[in-house]
DNA sequence: TTGTAGGCGTTATCAC
DNA sequence: GTGATAACGCCTACAA
C-alpha cells in the first residue's frame, strides 16, 4: 500500500526541477516549455500523483464544491431536482456535498454549519417543512457565502431562487377542471406557511374568481398530503354530502388517496368526481382511472439551480442582485378529470 | 460582508492567547482549563468564527468525507439507498460527496479520480452497466483507500461488498408462481455480465430444479428492463403463442409492460398470465390489477454501506479481511401473480 | 522559462 | 495548562 502520497514535491525531486515548476506544468501554465510539461506528466503518472485538492482549495480559497441542502433526497421531485444539478455541476468541475435536513429545523441549521465549515463555494437549499426562520440561511448569507434556494423558499431573504410558477400551475388545473364542467372544486393544500402551498392556493383562487365562483373557504383542506390524509378527506367529503364535484390536490398522494375513497365508496372518477394532483409522480400515469397532474420538469429545475449558483459563485460581483426564476409546469391531462369526452 | 474569515489566530489575538490554545480550547482537549474554554468559545461565537475543515484535513489527512457513485440519482432504488448513506453518514460526522455515472465507464473513471483528489476518506460504489472492467476501482483500492460495493458490484475486486440476496429473491418469487400453479416461466432479465442479474437468473433456475420443470433458455428474454422492451417481448410472447403462464420479472418496469400488453392484447392476468417484477417501485402498489414485486430494502442497504465504510475507515487494519454482507429482500405477494384466490 | 519564499488555517510535538 | 514552532501540499508574487 501506498503508504504517503506522492505529492509536487516527490516529482520535483525526482526530475530535479521545483515544486513551483511542477505545479505549474500541472496546471498547464503557459510559461512552461512543452517539453517540461511533458516530462512531468510522465512522471506523474509513473510515480502515481493525484493531486491534494484539499491543500489547493486551502491555498486559493476556492474548494470547487458547492453545498445542497434538501428535506429528503428520496423523493421523485427532488432525486430528479438533485439528478440536474449533479450533472450540470460536474460538467463545470465542481463537487456536490449533499446534506438532508428530514424536515427538520434543527438538522438544517446543523447542515449549514457543516457546509460552511467545509468551505463551500456555494449552497443551494430548498427548506424543511418546520423552517419558519430565516436566521440561519441569512448567517450565512451575511458571511458572504453565494446561496440559492429552490422549490421550497423562504421569501424573505435576499437571494436567487430557482422556482415553479407554482400559481400558473394551479390555475392551469382549475381552468382545466372548470372548463370541463365541473363547478365545486376543493382544494387539498399543504402546510400555508410554505411558499409553494400558499401559491397552489393562490392560482386556485385566481382561476375561480376569472370563472365567477366564489371562493368557499370550507372547500379548502389544509395539510392533505398523504394518502391517508387524502383518503379520509375524500371519505368526509363524499359521506358529509358535501357539495364538491372536483378536487384540485397539491399533491399526488393525497389526489391517490381520493381516488381510492371514491373507488370505495362507489363515487365515479371523472363522472362524479373529477381528480386532478401535483407533481406526476410515476404512479398518476399508471393508476386506473389516471391521474391528471403538474409535471414539474425536475431536471431543469435542479439544472437550473446549478447554473444559478455557479454563475453567482465565478462572476461574484459585490453588488449582486437576486435573481427570481421561474419554470412553468405544464398540465398533463388524464382520465380522471376527462369528463367532457364522454358527455360531449 | 465579512472580507476575510475568523481564524483562531484571531481569537488569540483578541484574548491575548496562542493559536495553539485556542485551537486546543475548541476542540475540548482534556488539559485546557475550563475557563479558558468558557471565554475561547465565547469569543469565537462573538467573532462569528467557523472552522475551517479543509485545513483542518490537510493537516490530519483525514478529509471525515466520503465518496459516493452511483449510475443515476433519481431512480427509486438508488435514492432511497442515499437517503439511508446519508442518514447514517451525518451522524457519524461524515459528508458525502455524490457522483453519477450516468451508466457510463468513462465518468466513472473520471468520478474516481475527482473523488480520489478530493482525498476522500473513503468510496462507495454501485458501478454501471457499461462496467466491464475493474481497472479503476483496482487502483483505487491499490492507492489504500476504503471501497465499499454495494448493489451493483465487480466481483473480482477484494473489498467489501453489501448486496440484496438476489438469488434468494428471484428464487422466492418464482417459487411462489410454481406454487401458484404456474409452470411455464419466463424470465425478463438484465443484461448478464452484471452480478445482480446473473443472480437473479440464478435463482429462476434454482425454483425451477426444485420443482422438477427442465430450464428452457429459449425463455428468457435477456435485456428487458423497460416498459417499452416489456411491452414488446410480451405482445411477441402472446401473438406467437408461446407457451408461457406466467412472467417473472427483473424490473418492475418491465413489468408493468407486460401488464399493459397483456391488457391490450385481451390475456387475463392473474388468470391466464401471472406476472411478477422486481424493485418494489410505488407504482406498483396502484396498478390494476397490482403487481407482485420484491422489496429491497433500500434505505436499510444504505445504512449498511454507511456503516460498512465507516468502520473500515476508522478501523483500517492493515489486513483487512473484505465482508460480503447480504440483505434478504421480501416478496411483496399482490394481484397480478394470486391465481389460486380465485381457482381453490 | 524557472526558482525562491511565504502563506492558506490547522494541529502535533516539543518545550516550559 | 499554555506557548512556540513546524508541517500538511499547494499556489503565486516576485525575483532572476
Amino acid at each position: 500500500m501506498a503508504n504517503k502520497r506522492t505529492t509536487i514535491h516527490d516529482i520535483a525531486k525526482a526530475l530535479e526541477l521545483t515544486a513551483s515548476t511542477v505545479s505549474r506544468a500541472l496546471n498547464d501554465h503557459p510559461k512552461i516549455s512543452i517539453e517540461t510539461k511533458e516530462i512531468v506528466r510522465r512522471k506523474a503518472k509513473e510515480l502515481n500523483y493525484t493531486a491534494n485538492t484539499l491543500a489547493a482549495s486551502l491555498r486559493t480559497g476556492k474548494a470547487k464544491t458547492i453545498g445542497l441542502i434538501v428535506p429528503r433526497i428520496n423523493r421523485f421531485f427532488i432525486s430528479n431536482t438533485i439528478s440536474g444539478i449533479e450533472s450540470v455541476t460536474n460538467k463545470a468541475g465542481y463537487n456536490i456535498i449533499i446534506c438532508q435536513s428530514e424536515e427538520n429545523l434543527q438538522k438544517e441549521e446543523q447542515n449549514i454549519i457543516t457546509l460552511i465549515n467545509s468551505r463551500v463555494d456555494g449552497i443551494m437549499i430548498a427548506i424543511s417543512f418546520e423552517t419558519a426562520t430565516s436566521k440561519h440561511i441569512e448567517k450565512a448569507r451575511k458571511s458572504g457565502i453565494p446561496i440559492v434556494q429552490f422549490d421550497r423558499i423562504r421569501e424573505d431573504v435576499p437571494v436567487s431562487n430557482v422556482l415553479n410558477d407554482n400559481e400558473m400551475a394551479s390555475y392551469l388545473a382549475v381552468t382545466h377542471l372548470l372548463e370541463q364542467g365541473y363547478t365545486s372544486i376543493a382544494h387539498f393544500a399543504g402546510p400555508l406557511h410554505i411558499n409553494i402551498y400558499r401559491q397552489r392556493l393562490a392560482g386556485y383562487k385566481k382561476a375561480l374568481k376569472e370563472h365567477n365562483i366564489i371562493f368557499d373557504e370550507s372547500l379548502v383542506f389544509e395539510n392533505v398530503l398523504d394518502k391517508e390524509k387524502g383518503y379520509q378527506t375524500t371519505c368526509q367529503i363524499i359521506n358529509n354530502q358535501l357539495n364538491v364535484d372536483a378536487i384540485f390536490s397539491s399533491s399526488d398522494y393525497s389526489a391517490l388517496g381520493a381516488l381510492l375513497a371514491a373507488k370505495q365508496l362507489q363515487v365515479n372518477v371523472p363522472q362524479q368526481l373529477g381528480i386532478v394532483g401535483f407533481a406526476n409522480e410515476p404512479f398518476t400515469e399508471f393508476v386506473s382511472p389516471s391521474l391528471t397532474s403538474i409535471n414539474q420538469f425536475a431536471e431543469e429545475m435542479g439544472a437550473t439551480v446549478a447554473k444559478t449558483i455557479i454563475d453567482q459563485i465565478e462572476n461574484h460581483n459585490e453588488e449582486l442582485v437576486p435573481k427570481s426564476i421561474s419554470i412553468v409546469p405544464k398540465l398533463i391531462v388524464r382520465e380522471s378529470s376527462m369528463r367532457s369526452n364522454k358527455f360531449n
